[in-house]
DNA sequence: TGGTTACTGTACTCCAGGTTCAGTTTTCGG
DNA sequence: CCGAAAACTGAACCTGGAGTACAGTAACCA
């Protein structure tokens, strides 16, 4: 797992990520990626086909890493919580202050990368991409399902859409944080989608 | 206004503005824009020093569609209602339909485009991006204000806050709606942020 | 110690993209 | 209908990036 080889590509993943991030897709260039992690064209193209292979490679990561980290959190608030209700609010909560403790901005967010250059990747990647956001609603619908046996909502709502607001506030939280610089819009946001599910769920 | 000059900047600007929401602005060349507009490469440079000139144009002119859109649609509203509560969900609802009548998926936005490639633009550019979010800061923050006045919330919350997650849940919206090519997701996601308003305000 | 893994370095092709500019056509006011 | 200003054309220029090919080398590890 940890052989050098490993250890050159994921550092080559990292950097090709953080570009991305803030460059978008087709700006990033290879050469970009090489330079800065001092090495040679060819030790690129031993790791990976091309620039297709590559965001493949980093959607496939991004999404297991996303996923590993949110379910972290839904089973830390189930550890700490019996209330589907308040294992919910505590999982917003455990979120809004990992987003807060980022110094910087938020570092951007894969699937709006590529989504905004749909157009430049290719239909696998297009694919895991569409997956990743499906995941999301999945594992959050899930909990929200649970809440919804327990609690009558006070208006008529469906727990896929309540699901999907999540993912929603978080990726145009990213948005509109970092189109204005403010660094801690994206966790007040998060705060509001909490807010909401109180008045919907909260007695 | 509509000399040759100018219908042909306009039709360049609507291109290039439709190329940049659909692969992203480095991916979007002078060469694409010119094809599509029967245009050679002299005539484009007629029309705008480079590339950085044409972002800046399309910011601006997307910047003043947005004030002309959304600020019809609150007049629309205070013309049909007197309770600014009534009138903040009869906007929302007017821009859901608005949303709703788009038989494609929504286009994009331009706001997400350069903040995804914010190393792609220059500071004037990033500038008056800023200055856009902003704009719907001020304006949707105006009306939440009328309504912060006359209804106390259910919960403590502030209407710059409760502004910006408009912005967020659209911007949020666009990305998640694309991402899974759910055409209507936008909307629904914007009838969520309805909700929420009338929770927070309604007796 | 020797084979596999992980590269380096160079050299090359091909093409796309941004930019410039001298010259040509079109438009339109007088 | 003339001439200047506006609106282009077309070709050339240069850079840079994706991808290829491959021979040689160093590091790792069984």
């Amino acid at each position: 797992m940890s052989t050098k080889g490993n250890m050159t590509r994921n550092k080559l993943m990292d950097i090709a990520e953080r570009r991305i991030l803030q460059k978008g897709f087709s700006a990033t260039s290879i050469e970009d990626i090489i330079t800065e992690a001092g090495i040679s064209k060819g030790g690129f193209f031993y790791h990976f086909e091309g620039k297709d292979d590559l965001a493949y490679a980093l959607m496939q990561r991004y999404r297991e890493q996303d996923a590993f980290l949110f379910s972290g959190l839904f089973r830390r608030a189930e550890e700490l919580l019996d209330d589907p209700l308040q294992q919910m609010l505590l999982f917003i909560k455990l979120l809004a202050e990992m987003m807060d403790q980022l110094e910087d901005l938020h570092p951007g967010c894969l699937v709006a990368s590529f989504t905004y250059e749909s157009h430049e990747v290719n239909d696998q990647v297009k694919a895991i991409t569409a997956d990743s956001v499906m995941d999301w609603r999945q594992l959050f619908s899930d909990q929200l399902n649970k809440v919804h046996q327990h609690y009558p909502p006070k208006l008529d709502v469906n727990t896929t859409d309540l699901a999907d607001l999540l993912s929603t506030v978080i990726e145009g939280g990213i948005v509109v944080s970092r189109a204005i610089g403010d660094k801690k819009l994206l966790v007040r946001q998060l705060l509001e989608y909490r807010n909401y599910i109180r008045l919907l769920y909260e007695a």
